[in-house]
DNA sequence: CTGTTAGCGCTTTCAC
DNA sequence: GTGAAAGCGCTAACAG
């Protein structure tokens, strides 16, 4: 079958009109004739048009499309970014294209390729745990497509970015720990190459300092955020001489994973270790005991992130500035530290 | 500043050959002098050409696109069946766009509507709670873009569909929690609209019937799928003169929210009520005791879906087969129930 | 092997 | 108030 599409040539040959006109009707510019307008309009909603946005993009070389690059779609952070972000954009009449990379740094520049290849007219990312070379979200400055960074972002660029502050919230957990008597805090930190990583673990050292508590290097154990590993090493801290009697982990994810191993080996929580994490994930509530954890308002952040970019749209290039918003985290206190 | 982006015109303006030659060598067109080729290529790095695929999209009349449309994104249901989907259509060659209607029927129809101006080339649906109406998912079909259903089908449409065995996997839970010795078993359902919940429910009557086990109507309960509404209504059953020693719910978050009510009555799980879910949601395994739930394959429902929409594009509409293919489901036992 | 031409569906001057 | 014509970026015959 041939699949033709009704167009706007469609209706104005069975009205005998001009596709001028119809367009016109269609787009509510004024100078129609309101009868000419009721036909187009009747006749558009009994042929099931439906404007094609390729073509009007093409004119207007807009696509009204908001691109938005996450590393992984498995936690509810990134979704619940996404449905914060659909909310602006469609309020602001531009709809969404999500790709997630499956933390690949191969997947992350093909998608950032689909993104420009589909003439999106802004793109909105957090960047794959892989990634230190960032050549292919340059390429969206030197085109003067906004960008802006959320969550994990780029340092090395000089673009929007929406964080929250990791630093402060790792401060407080760590801190938190501290007050509640523990003394060997052991940090399962993410990879260097994400400022994530870094900020919270400045949190982490700072923290001991500030309550003069030795920093024990062997006690900071940096991965690669893979479940797996995060086992790994949570176990060979347990083995340890002097195992540690607290655990502030990068995520929730690793938190409860942690908290796992932890049970199995019949050790009580938060007595024998108590464990903090990082997100507030929808599990960290439900699991026993509750997860302590640093909650970020994620909704929060997809929404700044959009309106970021919608901001940034509109303007020239010149006048981008390297805003950075910093949105504030929340301790919340459960029983498991 | 004006966004120009590099096209093939400008490439071929910079090496004094015509777009036709720029675009066969980009195409990988045989009929192209290496030389040439090789310079293309080259200058079109350099520039950081991108093919404008809205353009493509305008002469092929296709646009690489599949539509993927959920009811929400806040379980991990819906963003793991996205995973699999873009797995099969990225090796396949297309994009894929997500939109999620909040479980509203008004923004479903919208959605539908951007998909259609958007040429999609097929799109994979599953149903908001809300909808009753199907005209906004029919206008595909007149138009001859292939279209399938996934978990939350529409019944009245004779197109593909991938479902899970849902009367079986509901049959099989209530039929192990009558083997634990249960009797007096609830069931909270989902609103009529939705087939799952008729399938599933049916699977529960005659897992009692079988058993020789009456069906008490006040202990099925259908509700709107809120967890609010959940709350209630399982208190509402825990209140009952005789309330029940075992609830199967239609999905897991409402099991979860469910085992939360009981605990905080000082009930014991499963002894005094056994719980089952069904999904095998990631949060399931975590909780105490961890829930007994009948386990979906989430993400080869999403390959499935993925697939069924690629084999009947290449298809003539009249070649369509209302194709349904039923996953199976599994009962995973844990302490709950 | 390469250039020319037409056209995908739409908006937008520019006339009338 | 309406039509004719140009053009967005690209591919696909059709000639050479």
């Amino acid at each position: 079958m041939k699949r033709h599409q009704t167009t706007i040539i469609d209706i104005a040959r069975e009205l005998n009109i001009s596709k001028s006109t119809v367009s016109r009707a269609l787009t509510g510019h004024p100078n129609v004739n309101p009868e000419t307008r009721k036909a187009v309009l009747a006749l558009a909603d009994r042929m099931d048009y439906q404007r094609n946005m390729l073509a009007l993009s093409l004119v207007t070389s807009r696509s009204n499309t908001l691109g938005i690059i996450v590393p992984e779609f498995l936690t509810s952070f990134f979704p619940q970014i996404v449905i914060g972000a659909q909310e602006v954009a469609s309020k602001a009449g531009y709809n969404v294209i999500v790709s997630q990379s499956n933390e690949s740094y191969e997947t992350e520049v093909a998608n950032a390729k689909v993104m420009l290849a589909n003439r999106v007219d802004g793109v909105m990312v957090s960047v794959s745990k892989e990634s230190r070379n960032f050549e292919h979200f340059k390429i969206f400055q030197r085109k003067g497509i906004p960008i802006v960074f959320f969550n994990r972002v780029c340092d090395e660029m000089q673009v929007p970015k929406v964080v929250v502050d990791d630093y402060d919230g790792a401060f407080r957990a760590v801190e938190h720990l501290i007050g509640t008597g523990k003394r060997r805090i052991a940090h399962l930190a993410g990879p260097d190459s994400l400022s994530i990583s870094r900020k919270r673990l400045q949190g982490y050292r700072d923290a001991l300092l500030k309550h003069g508590l030795p920093i024990r290097e062997e006690l900071i154990i940096p991965y690669d955020l893979s479940t797996e590993k995060a086992r790994i090493y949570v176990k060979h801290l347990l083995d340890l001489p002097e195992p540690p009697d607290a655990l502030f982990s990068i995520n929730d994810p690793t938190a409860i994973e942690a908290m796992q191993v932890i049970k199995a080996r019949g050790l009580g929580i938060p007595q024998d270790i108590a464990v903090v994490g990082f997100s507030n994930d929808y599990a960290s509530a439900l699991i026993e005991p509750g997860l302590t954890t640093v909650a970020q308002p994620v909704r929060e952040m997809g929404k700044t992130a959009a309106r970021l970019l919608l901001d940034q749209m509109d303007r020239e290039v010149s006048d981008w500035k390297a805003i950075i918003r910093t949105l504030k985290t929340e301790l919340i206190i459960r029983g498991s530290g």
